[in-house]
DNA sequence: GTAGGAGCTGACACAGGTGTGAGGTTCAAG
DNA sequence: CTTGAACCTCACACCTGTGTCAGCTCCTAC
């Protein structure tokens, strides 16, 4: 080893949090996942990175751009401790009606999956008649 | 009018199914969506069109994609009557994944909401303070 | 017949997170 | 020092439902 436990590198935290390499250098353009670098270049992440990643991948596959997550994490509170900034007003207008839409988002999923319930029982009846 | 009650025609079933023409076009074109035509080609929807615009709209929301679809309307019983087709294995084994998918996704987004919402709280707690 | 609203086709563009590959650098074990 | 795995940046491509524009045709009320 010979790392001194100070961080893990891309490769780990793209193995222990199911994310591609590529997704996790995308997400610190975006400003989603600050990382240190060693002197040479290569990035070094904690273990709290590991959380993080699959938080940004829960906002995303809720519908989220990257430019709402940045502005979003801030305000939340880490495992550790409090929140590093407060939501302002227009954030929060933009957050309630996201809210809004994952609400609406929620209703269509539990509809569909019901009609996917629906067609495959009635392929099973099929079958078992 | 003159129109003899025959059926609408674009402009109305996306006034009233609230999609737009251009979506409309290409549901036909991925065979989601048959249209009479008039002679002069102009395409023509019974009411029923509407319910199933809805539908088509639900299920994109859900995620699926214009094939998965095609392949699931026929096997679905319409408003008036029964499926006019059942589910091969092929297509059940991968509606069914669809709805492991959207399991998975209505845990997310409901954690996401959630996440929404403790900012969304904060900013107000902030606010009163 | 005519005007003008409505419809038709075809084509281009977009969003935006992710896959992939090239070509070069860093790291650590031996 | 050497070597090979791991990492770096840059760039191109994809997917796919939808917006939009251009140029033309249809339909119907007058």
């Amino acid at each position: 080893m010979g790392n001194g436990g100070r961080g893990m590198r891309i490769g780990e935290l793209a193995r222990r949090s199911g994310v591609s390499e590529r997704s996790l250098r995308y997400y610190e353009t975006q400003g989603l996942l600050p990382a240190e670098r060693t002197p040479g270049g290569q990035r070094e992440y904690g273990d709290w990175a590991v959380d993080r990643v699959v938080r940004i991948q829960t906002l995303y596959a809720a519908g989220l751009n990257s430019r709402k997550i940045a502005q979003l994490l801030p305000c939340l509170k880490d495992l550790d401790g409090r929140p590093s900034a407060s939501a302002t007003p227009q954030l929060v207008a933009e957050l309630s009606s996201e809210r809004e839409r994952i609400n609406g988002l929620i209703a269509d999923l539990v509809l569909s999956r019901d009609v996917l319930d629906e067609v495959i029982a009635l392929a099973a009846g099929m079958d078992a008649k």
